[in-house]
DNA sequence: AGTGTCGCCTGAATGC
DNA sequence: TGCATTCAGGCGACAC
């Protein structure tokens, strides 16, 4: 479950395999993953050089030498691995695409349940492109704080649950960091999401800590990422339904609840 | 337009 | 043991 702290984490890893090298061979396993293959995707790729590796939400972006931009996105069960191209990569269940680079790296595309999804945008198409144009503020830039999320939620009759969830609030939330986030700033994922602004868009004292808990949350998620120790991570809520909560001087049980037919944790004493 | 639901897909866990 | 069912969830399609 790929969120933006795993992507990042991706991203910091196979950066140093990928950025300034060329693609020097394109293994491309199956025509399609959530989505089909763009057109000659791997005459589009070799030979040409990836300029640096970024990341946008949950979406990776690596703009090339030949000005179109390669856009990966890790689905549900993505995930990236490196090799050397000096020895045969021993082949995994569902690798799906395999790139040699010419920093002598190879980078494998591996997804079970291909939720996944890559696409080559065209010169110039990025700022035009459907899903990328849509999507809220990266959350831990400046651009992301109390009064953008409030702006956001203002007149929302949705949950807040619902609203972090929705890429356009904000860039990079999944199940997990959204019901951790609101556990954090200690709200309700059932709450209104325009409760936590002013009926003018200004933003409450909750817009204020949840803004605040986004923040914390994801720079914790990242610093734990590269820490291989860390890498399973237990959670203040998420999968722990019956747990007692980790809040300070709080005597409330972590309880799931089906919202939007998925599955959110909170407790119910402390988060209102 | 905003909001909620469904289906894509596989593997792990569970039920009978 | 073995087969069927359920669940996990990002995101686009779809319905209302």
């Amino acid at each position: 479950m790929p969120e933006l702290p795993e992507v990042e984490s991706a991203r910091r890893r196979i950066a140093p395999a990928m950025a300034r090298a060329r693609f020097t061979a394109v293994d491309l396993r199956r025509p399609d993953l959530r989505a089909p293959f763009p057109k000659r995707f791997v005459e589009r790729l070799v030979g040409h050089r990836v300029l640096a590796l970024t990341r946008r939400g949950k979406y990776l972006l690596a703009p090339l030498s030949s000005g179109e931009t390669l856009l990966m996105h890790l689905g549900m069960s993505g995930s990236l691995r490196v090799g050397s191209t000096a020895r045969p990569m021993r082949e995994e269940p569902h690798d799906h695409v395999r790139f040699s680079m010419s920093s002598g790296k190879r980078v494998v595309f591996n997804d079970p349940r291909r939720f996944g999804l890559m696409d080559l945008i065209p010169i110039g198409g990025v700022e035009h492109h459907t899903t990328l144009r849509r999507l809220g503020p990266e959350p831990l830039s400046d651009a992301f704080d109390a009064t953008s999320l409030a702006r956001a939620c203002r007149g929302k009759k949705t949950s807040l649950k619902a609203a972090l969830l929705d890429q356009r609030v904000v860039a990079g939330l999944g199940n997990i960091y959204a019901a951790e986030a609101l556990h954090v700033a200690r709200l309700s994922p059932s709450r209104q999401a325009s409760t936590i602004a002013t009926s003018s868009g200004a933003p409450r004292e909750s817009a204020v800590r949840l803004a605040a808990a986004i923040k914390h949350v994801l720079e914790r998620a990242i610093a734990r990422q590269s820490r291989e120790a860390d890498r399973d991570q237990r959670f203040f809520v998420y999968e722990r339904e019956g747990e007692p909560c980790l809040t300070r001087n709080c005597s409330g049980t972590i309880r799931r609840r089906a919202q939007s037919g998925r599955s959110t944790f909170f407790c119910p004493v402390c988060q209102n």
